[in-house]
RNA sequence: GGAGAGUUGUCCGAGUGGUUGAAGGAGCACGCCUGGAAAGUGUGUAUAUGGGAAACUGUAUCAAGAGUUCGAAUCUCUUACUCUCCGCCA
């Protein structure tokens, strides 16, 4: 959520700057502004009438214990009336807060300087690439039918318990799931974030906190009878360990990684863009975390960034890093990077990590914020990325690894996996 | 799921309708004392949000929400959470 104090002092950069971001009511940003103003005249005027209640209402209690009963009963009529105006002037301003955070919670997060306009994909900028795309054998085949070959995952299976989108991995495809799991989460400690098993249900608080509600309602699922919400991602539960937190300045950076399934209702398109496992309704990830000083978020972008990287570069996948343009911009992102590998059986990319800053987007709706001395509290920031998704990766191991023989995993993952060939 | 007890400031803890933003401790900060420290001693020590250039000042906050009252930490209702016992379970 932007801050009320930044629309009111920068309105016009505001509209701006979410105009690159393609959002078409900027018209709200001007009712905010108006409502925001009546709203404090309002304030004013009815804590006026509270003090002078108070007021009275003291010297009711001293008239009373002096006896004078007759002065007092005078005050409290003059009471009633102030009461009658603070009632309805109290109904008023709940009206209008409720208007203006309505409004307020509809403006997705004001784009960074650095983010490119543009509308679609297409308009992703490519900031660098790296890996080198393999030589197949004549006989390469996409991973669903690799999948199938060397029984590693059962989509049909996951169909009959479940439903479409829900896979079953089996025998060394579930094995693999594991390994994967335990290399990123080593790496991400290695580097110093620390590990987190979160629920993997959150409440509407936490879910409203991170900004999937009440923006993504329909991509969660919704346990309704105990209203708790399945995550889409490990960020909302661990996020959330910083709501209503107010930090000491020397406890920042904040970092925390964890696993999760991942939840997601997306009722996508169907077709080849869907097969296999480049889109699910539950998938694994991990994820990285990060709560640091405002000053430095933009630093722990780029080493959040340069981290992912390496991941990639260890697992020799090739892969791209897009700067992605407004339009293609998550809601709550003020900058995001995308990572794709290549696919080259599929001959497409794919997406595995997002790497974003949130600024005060998130921290502004959780309530997270840091103290230094001396001084007034202030708003951390938050990013997250993906290190890393893994049904996309292993779409791309899977294929890029594969031989004649069989599929031969890169040597980082054999001591998790043991060097064994999957045929 | 059933029964009972609880939830007050950084912490402990008092407080059953009227100068209670909240006694008293502890902690912390600054000062005095000291050669230095401990002890002792004095002062200060919440947050949010309005108004104001500022000094300052209004309002709200004793788990959350609603109610009774001129006035609520204190009375009533609802909800959440914690603890104990029972049940169930991995």
């Amino acid at each position: 959520m932007i801050q009320i104090q930044t629309i009111r002092e920068n309105a016009a950069w505001v509209k701006e700057r979410l105009a690159v971001k393609n959002f078409k009511e900027l018209q709200l940003v001007d009712e905010i502004v108006a409502l925001d103003e009546q709203r404090r005249k309002l304030m004013f005027a009815m804590e006026e009438n509270k003090a002078k209640q108070n007021e009275a209402s003291k010297a009711i209690g001293e008239l009373m214990r002096s006896g004078n009963k007759e002065e007092a009963e005078k005050r409290k009529a003059e009471v009633s009336e102030l009461k009658a105006a603070i009632v309805s002037s109290e109904e008023a301003l709940k009206q209008l807060e409720k208007e203006q955070f309505e409004k307020l919670v509809l403006l997705p997060n004001t784009p960074g300087m650095q983010v490119p306009a543009g509308k679609t994909p297409e308009d992703n900028e490519v900031v660098r690439s790296g890996g080198m795309i393999p030589e197949l054998h004549e006989s390469a085949v996409p991973h669903w039918e690799l999948c199938k070959q060397y029984n590693l995952v059962d989509f049909e299976l996951g169909t009959k318990i479940t439903g479409s989108g829900f896979p079953v991995y089996i025998g060394k495809g579930a094995k693999l799931q594991r390994s994967l799991i335990q290399f990123f989460l080593d790496f991400n400690t290695e580097a110093g974030y620390t590990e987190y098993l979160p629920p993997f249900m959150v409440n509407e608080d936490s879910a409203f906190a991170t900004g999937q509600l009440p923006d993504k309602e329909g991509q969660m699922y919704h346990a309704t009878v105990d209203n708790f919400y399945l995550i889409p991602t490990a960020e909302v539960p661990v996020t959330n360990v910083y709501r209503d937190v107010v930090l000491k300045e020397e406890e920042l950076p904040i970092k925390m990684t964890a696993y999760s399934p991942c939840f997601r209702r997306e009722a996508g398109s169907y077709g080849k863009d869907v097969r296999g496992l480049n889109r699910l309704h539950q998938f694994e990830k991990v994820e990285i975390i990060q709560i640091v000083h405002p000053e430095k978020s933009y630093a722990a972008l780029d080493d959040m960034v340069l981290h992912v990287e390496r991941l990639l570069n260890l697992l020799g996948l090739p892969y791209r890093i897009l700067r992605l343009c407004g339009g293609d911009m998550g809601f709550a992102s003020a900058i995001t990077y995308d990572f794709e590998v290549w696919s080259t059986a599929q001959k497409r990319w794919l997406e595995v990590s997002s790497v974003s800053n949130f600024e005060s987007f998130q921290t502004n709706r959780l309530k997270c914020r840091f103290k230094t001395e001396g001084s007034k509290t202030q708003l951390c920031h938050s990013l997250n990325g993906s290190s890393l998704a893994l049904p996309r990766i292993v779409a791309s191991l899977l294929e890029n690894y594969q031989t004649a023989e069989g599929i031969q995993l890169p040597e980082v993952l054999h001591r998790y996996f043991g060097n064994s060939v999957m045929n």
